[in-house]
DNA sequence: ATACTAATTGCGAGAGATTCGCATCTTCTT
DNA sequence: AAGAAGATGCGAATCTCTCGCAATTAGTAT
């Protein structure tokens, strides 16, 4: 019988490339596959672009990642520990800024009440211009 | 001196291309480049894909329309007019609904007043369950 | 410890979406 | 009517992400 681990505990084998992703995601903050993958490899020079890809997945479905799509292509990956937050995504600067999640409390229940829609507040990202990038004065 | 048209306005030349590409914009809602360069084949079969990128690119820059990331890869483009509701997506059936902008409207101050982030609401896409995907019951 | 089964990895090919360069053709200006 | 700037078509090139497959490895049973 293995030791216990977190993730054998969620029914994954544990592989130095699958700790590796989850270490990295969790480092990172927010990451795209790619820099997770770039991350990874400074221990583990060797590891694939497709498996860093299939742990991702795997991590997500078992609840420990999940992924986001802030505006421009690809997805970017966040450790669930970290997602206490919303994702401020300035469309200038491209900086995420963050907020606490109660700050959406009533726009969340009031979307469940009169639309019957269940917001994943995990899983939202929001557009706008961060304070940096408005104009002082104007 | 050419006739003034909405486009001409913008300072960009008038072509077949163009317009069609902005009518299909308006008369579509919401719409992948590809589902665009489809609408507008049935009147112009010739036209490029690429054509039809550029001038999304083009008229976004103009302000006449503009375009979202709803969740998965492809971005999707509005007419700017019709930029009255929010996009609630969900993440089960991949349907895209709509709401509002007034319900968002004290999420929006509370974020301008407590972190200077000006939202674009126009620009807002928000993950989560639709009514039909949630359980009726559980 | 050893053998076994199933999960996982690496690698290369492949699919989908978007961008670019370039020659040709159009639009708007004079 | 002629010219300059801009737009279009086309094909090639990128990028990002997915797949299939054989080789390897983790966890389990013996």
């Amino acid at each position: 019988m293995a030791e216990p681990h977190e993730l054998r505990d969620k029914g994954l084998r544990l592989t130095p490339q699958r700790e590796l992703v989850l270490a990295a995601v969790r480092e990172l903050g927010h990451a795209t596959p790619e820099e997770v993958a770039e991350k990874v490899r400074i221990t583990h020079p060797g590891i694939n672009l497709s498996t860093v890809y299939r742990n991702l997945e795997t991590l997500e479905n078992v609840g420990l990642v999940q992924h986001t799509h802030l505006g421009h292509g690809g997805a970017t990956y966040h450790a669930a520990e970290e997602l206490t937050h919303l994702h401020l995504v300035c469309g200038k600067c491209g900086s995420v800024g963050d907020a606490p999640i109660d700050v959406a409390a009533n726009f969340v229940n009031s979307l469940a009440d009169d639309y019957g829609f269940k917001t994943d507040v995990t899983h939202f990202a929001i557009y706008g211009t961060c304070a940096a990038c408005i104009p002082t004065d104007v």
